[in-house]
DNA sequence: TCATGTTGGTTCATTATTCGAACCGTTGGT
DNA sequence: ACCAACGGTTCGAATAATGAACCAACATGA
């Protein structure tokens, strides 16, 4: 691994949970030299990337990043152009819906929206991390992307989320033959306990997956009608997206939701 | 200069104007080796902060830099807290207001706002790089940043963006001592013909200038109403967005707005 | 008070990585 | 057919990264 992705890979271990971290800490999780951390984390100082806090002098991203931010979205105004997607989808469905994006290796939500509808909610946080085989955006990438990453994911460790995660490879490959079929990834707990989550794919220019939109209902609002309006909706709002960033979906992508 | 810092100054050249780059452009603009550029290009594209495009090979910002974005907005909310700041003042004074940010040696906006009030308005785009001699934004921060940051600033070249731009060293720092007094910093002209701006310094939490706050409106409008009200609003502003960020102004900040 | 274990930060000989001139193969224009 | 420009590649020489050990400062607690 070259220098400049072992100092990137410093940034990984900034979280929702872990905003800011120390030297020790960082040269803990990475595992690296804490010299070589030092000396990072010191060149991504001085070009803004992170910043020391004040009172102690641990580590937290810095302002440029939001200029970078700034810019892809001037140059790929996916997140503009999803926030009127995800409104419209979570006020015709009545629910939560978000926005996850192939990052690396791991998926991201960034984007989500409420509906008023209902006080109960599922809840989001943008820029956390999705795990492919236990959420329906992750599913929903998997099935489309290429099979060396599949293969990739499948092979590393899969941790449960909940009683009703599915960890077995085997079954889910076998999910994702499910998943092209339909053109639509469900989960029901698999993520958190009394979620029913759908996901559809979200395909870039060159017909690649790059993320997944997806609608979070509690299990208990997941009447039979919900159950077909919920999956048509998000179907059609997966192709306005895919076509409102330029994207294209596969040819053997679905036309219509099937059942 | 360290591998890193080079492979991050490569992100610089990205700007509005120039969204995508090819590795010939970017050698060019860099000075640095075509190999080495490539290599460095390579590195970051692994990690997801540059993406490829499609058709032509060239590079643009990756989607990575969004979850970065999201996450320092989590650490330090200064853009979610700024857009209510921008569009109460933009409301109150009818004018056009941003926010810039000081990122490394450079000044970036980042947020603004607009006032319905009049169809004619001053533009604004974000993520563009300020001048610090030739924006009233700039001049804010010149004035409360560090004396060898202002040495280093102005022994440089100083475009000129207008005939009525200031580019001579002694006057720019009579402008700063001027701005220090006020605690607030204008510019008729000095970047757009016809764009009368004041600005105040944003600051953080260890009392140094982070930003700066601006009203930008057309000279036309500019009636002595409206320089009295503009100023006072603006001073508000800037104390309110201080505050709400965590931050806390020198001791030498003028507590009110001076004429 | 003294020992112990943190923390962020620094040093320097060793070593591995980066560098860059020159080189491909391809494309597009003339 | 030629030329120029493009993205990409090679490999010995040059440079920069590395990491064990070391500071000083602070905290904890016996």
């Amino acid at each position: 691994m070259g220098t400049v992705s072992k100092a990137l890979s410093l940034l990984t271990y900034f979280n929702h949970g872990r905003t800011e971290i120390g030297l020790s800490d960082l040269t803990r999780l990475s595992g690296m030299n804490k010299a070589t951390v030092y000396r990072l984390m010191g060149e991504m100082q001085e070009s803004g990337f992170v910043e020391q806090a004040d009172g102690d002098r641990s580590y937290r991203l810095g302002p440029q990043v939001l200029r970078l931010a700034a810019l892809r979205e001037a140059a790929v105004p996916i997140l503009s152009v999803s926030r009127r997607v995800l409104k419209d989808l979570s006020e015709e469905t009545g629910e939560t819906t978000h926005l996850s994006l192939v990052q690396g290796t791991q998926l991201n939500s960034l984007s989500h929206a409420y509906s008023p509808r209902h006080a109960a909610r599922v809840m989001m946080e943008d820029a956390e991390v999705l795990t492919y085989h236990g959420t329906a955006s992750g599913l929903a990438v998997l099935a489309y992307a290429d099979p060396e990453f599949v293969d990739a994911v499948l092979s590393g460790p899969l941790h449960s989320h909940t009683a009703a995660t599915v960890t077995d490879p085997e079954a889910i490959r076998r999910q994702l033959e499910e998943v092209r079929r339909s053109g639509m990834a469900q989960s029901v707990g698999g993520f958190e306990a009394e979620v029913h989550s759908h996901a559809v794919p979200v395909f870039g220019a060159d017909r690649q997956v790059i993320g997944a939109l997806a609608v979070a209902a509690p299990v208990s609002r997941m009447t039979p009608e919900q159950a077909v309006l919920i999956p048509a909706a998000l179907h059609r709002a997966g192709q306005t997206l895919t076509h409102r960033i330029g994207g294209a979906a596969p040819a053997d992508y679905p036309q219509e939701v099937a059942a």
